[in-house]
RNA sequence: GUCCCUAUCGUCUAGAGGCCUAGGACAAUACCCUUUCACGGUAUGAACCGGGGUUCGAAUCCCCGUGGGGACGCCA
C-alpha cells in the first residue's frame, strides 16, 4: 500500500504557520514513505472563501518547496459527487431527512444549555423500527441526517496521541447536507479521504472531535478507515493562541521579515517532533528521518528567538551569490540602486556571519550603495579634531597604496604610529566616514571593498 | 455544563521502569578571542505540576486533583 497522504486548507485566509507545520510533516511522511502527497482546496464555505486566499496558499507552499503529487482539488468541484453519495446513503437508510427548523434547534438547544447538558440533536426526525415519524411539514427543505449508531464506542490508534475513544452516546446525528443540498464540511472530508484513497489523516488536533463521526460515516459507507495523526497546536511566542495581530502568522511574512525558507522549514520540523538532539538538518535529513513516533502531544510555544539563531546560521552557510541576490531585491523595494555601489556578493560576504535576518543584512549593505550622512551628534562624538587630521593623513597614504587588504591595513597602522593613535583611534571615525556607523566588520576589509574612489571621496567630505 | 486531548529547565525538546546525581538546543550570565560591533569558543545557573498507588525500583505505568487547550453549528 502506497502512503498517501493530504493537506486540506480552506482558502478563507493566508497560509499560516500551524497550517504550514502541518503541511510540511504530511509532506514528509510521504516523501519518506515514496508515496503521494495531495493537496486539496477545501472551499465549500463560499462566505468566507476566497480566489485570493487560494494563491495565498499555494505561493506559501512554493516559498516553501512543498510541493504536491496532486491536486490541488477543489471541494465546490466534487457536488456531484457528495450528492452522489449522500443519495446512496439515503437510499440506504444510513442518512435521512429532517425538517426540524434552525428556530426549533435553537430553543433545543436552549433547553438543553439550560438543564446544563450537552446540546445535541434528539433524534426526532431519526427513522426508527416501530416508530411513526410525523408528516413532512409542507413547504420544508429538509436538511439530511447522518444516521449515527446509538450505542458501543468509536476509537481509532492516533498516531501521535495513542488510542482514542469515544462513546457513540457523545455524538448525534450531524448534518451531512444543509436544506440547500450543499454537503458540509465533515461529510465533504470523508468522501474526498475515500476517493483521494488517503491512507494516513494528519492534521491540527483541533480535528480530534470530528474524528469519530468520520470514523462513522466511513464505516457505513463501508470505505476504509485511514490512520489519523493529530498534531498538537502551535501557541505564539507569547503562549497564547495565534493571533494576527500579535504575531507573524502568514508563512510570507516570514520572507517579507528576511528569514530564509529552510530556516523556518528546520525550526518547524524541530516544532514539535525531534530525532534525538539534532537540531539543524536539511530538508534531506528530515525526510529521511521523519516519523510519527515522535511528533510531541502537547501544544508547542513558537520561539522567535530560536528562529532567529537557525536563520543566522543558514544565512553564514548561504551562498555570497544568493544573497546578494535577496540583498539587491530588499535595497531596490526601498528605492536603493543595488548596482550603484561596490559589488554585493564582496559587501555580502563581509556580513553574512554578523546578521540575523535578510533586512539586516540589506541594512548593512545600504551604505555601500549610497551616499551616507552621519548624524551631527555622531561626527560630532567621533570626528574630533585629532580624529580628522589622522584622517586626513590616511588619506594621503590610501591616495597611493596598493588597493588590496595587506597595503589599506599598512596604511592604516602607519597612520597610527605616526600619530602617536591606538587603532580604534582613527578605525572608529574611519567607520564613522565610510559608512555612518562606528562598528563594522574589519576596518580594512571594508575599505577595500567599498573601493579607492568611494573612500577618498567620503574621506574628503569630512576632512 | 458535557466530552476529548494535554502537562520535563523561561522556550523547543531527549527520555518508552533501573543507563537520570534528568541530556541537547535557543535564551540568560560569566570569561576568552578581538582593531570596534558582531561572529566564534569555554563555562555556569535553570525543569520531571500536586497527591495517592503499582513495583525491589518511576520523569517513565495506574488513579484523583490542578493548570492549559480543544470540541459540542444548516463554519471549516
Amino acid at each position: 500500500m502506497t502512503v498517501r497522504t493530504r493537506f486540506a486548507p480552506s482558502p478563507t485566509g493566508y497560509l499560516h504557520i500551524g497550517g504550514a507545520r502541518t503541511a510540511l510533516f504530511a509532506w514528509a511522511y510521504a516523501r519518506r514513505h515514496g508515496g503521494q502527497f495531495i493537496l486539496r482546496i477545501e472551499d465549500t464555505d463560499v462566505a468566507r472563501s476566497t480566489p485570493e486566499a487560494v494563491q495565498a496558499i499555494l505561493d506559501g507552499m512554493q516559498w516553501l518547496g512543498l510541493a504536491h503529487d496532486e491536486g490541488p482539488y477543489y471541494q465546490m468541484q466534487r457536488m456531484g459527487r457528495y450528492k452522489e453519495v449522500i443519495g446512496q446513503m439515503l437510499a440506504a437508510g444510513t442518512a435521512y431527512h429532517c425538517y426540524t427548523s434552525k428556530e426549533e434547534l435553537d430553543a433545543l438547544r436552549a433547553e438543553q444549555e439550560a438543564k446544563k447538558e450537552k446540546p445535541r440533536y434528539d433524534g426526532r426526525w431519526r427513522p426508527e423500527p416501530g416508530k411513526t415519524l410525523p408528516p413532512p411539514p409542507a413547504g420544508v427543505e429538509p436538511v439530511v441526517r447522518f444516521r449515527n449508531p446509538l450505542d458501543g464506542v468509536v476509537g481509532w490508534d492516533d498516531q501521535v496521541k495513542g488510542r482514542i475513544e469515544i462513546a457513540n452516546s457523545e455524538l448525534d446525528d450531524f448534518i451531512i447536507a444543509r436544506a440547500d443540498g450543499t454537503p458540509t464540511y465533515n461529510f465533504c472530508v470523508v468522501v474526498d479521504d475515500w476517493d483521494m484513497g488517503i491512507t494516513h489523516v494528519i492534521r491540527g488536533d483541533d480535528h480530534v472531535n470530528n474524528t469519530p463521526r468520520q470514523i462513522n460515516v466511513l464505516k457505513a459507507l463501508g470505505a476504509t478507515v485511514p490512520l489519523y495523526a493529530h498534531l498538537s497546536m502551535i501557541l505564539g511566542d507569547d503562549g497564547q493562541k495565534l493571533s494576527k495581530r500579535r504575531n507573524s502568522v502568514a508563512v510570507t511574512d516570514y520572507d517579507d521579515n528576511g528569514y530564509l525558507q529552510e530556516a523556518v522549514l528546520n525550526y518547524l520540523a524541530r516544532l514539535g517532533w525531534s530525532h534525538g538532539d539534532d537540531e539543524i538538518f536539511s530538508m534531506e535529513q528530515f525526510v529521511q528521518w521523519f516519523d510519527l513516533d515522535h511528533i510531541t502531544a502537547s501544544a508547542a510555544q513558537f520561539n522567535t528567538e530560536k528562529l532567529a539563531w537557525l536563520n543566522a546560521h543558514y544565512i553564514k552557510q548561504a551562498d555570497d551569490v544568493r544573497l546578494a541576490g535577496q540583498a539587491a531585491s530588499r535595497l531596490a523595494r526601498r528605492g536603493v540602486d543595488p548596482e550603484a555601489g561596490a559589488p554585493l556578493e564582496r559587501v555580502v560576504a563581509l556580513y553574512k556571519d554578523r546578521v540575523a535576518n535578510l533586512n539586516e543584512l540589506a541594512d548593512a549593505v545600504e551604505p555601500f550603495c549610497v551616499e551616507i550622512h552621519p548624524s551631527a551628534e555622531m561626527t560630532a562624538t567621533h570626528l574630533t579634531e585629532a580624529a580628522r587630521a589622522a584622517l586626513a593623513d590616511l588619506r594621503g597614504r590610501l591616495a597611493a597604496a596598493d588597493w588590496q587588504k595587506a597595503a589599506i591595513s599598512q596604511a592604516i597602522k602607519e597612520t597610527c604610529t605616526a600619530r602617536g593613535m591606538k587603532m580604534p583611534q582613527v578605525a572608529i571615525p574611519l567607520r564613522v566616514v565610510l559608512l555612518g556607523q562606528p562598528q563594522s566588520p574589519a576596518i580594512d576589509a571594508v575599505v577595500e571593498v567599498l573601493g579607492r574612489e568611494t573612500v577618498l571621496q567620503r574621506l574628503d567630505k569630512h576632512v
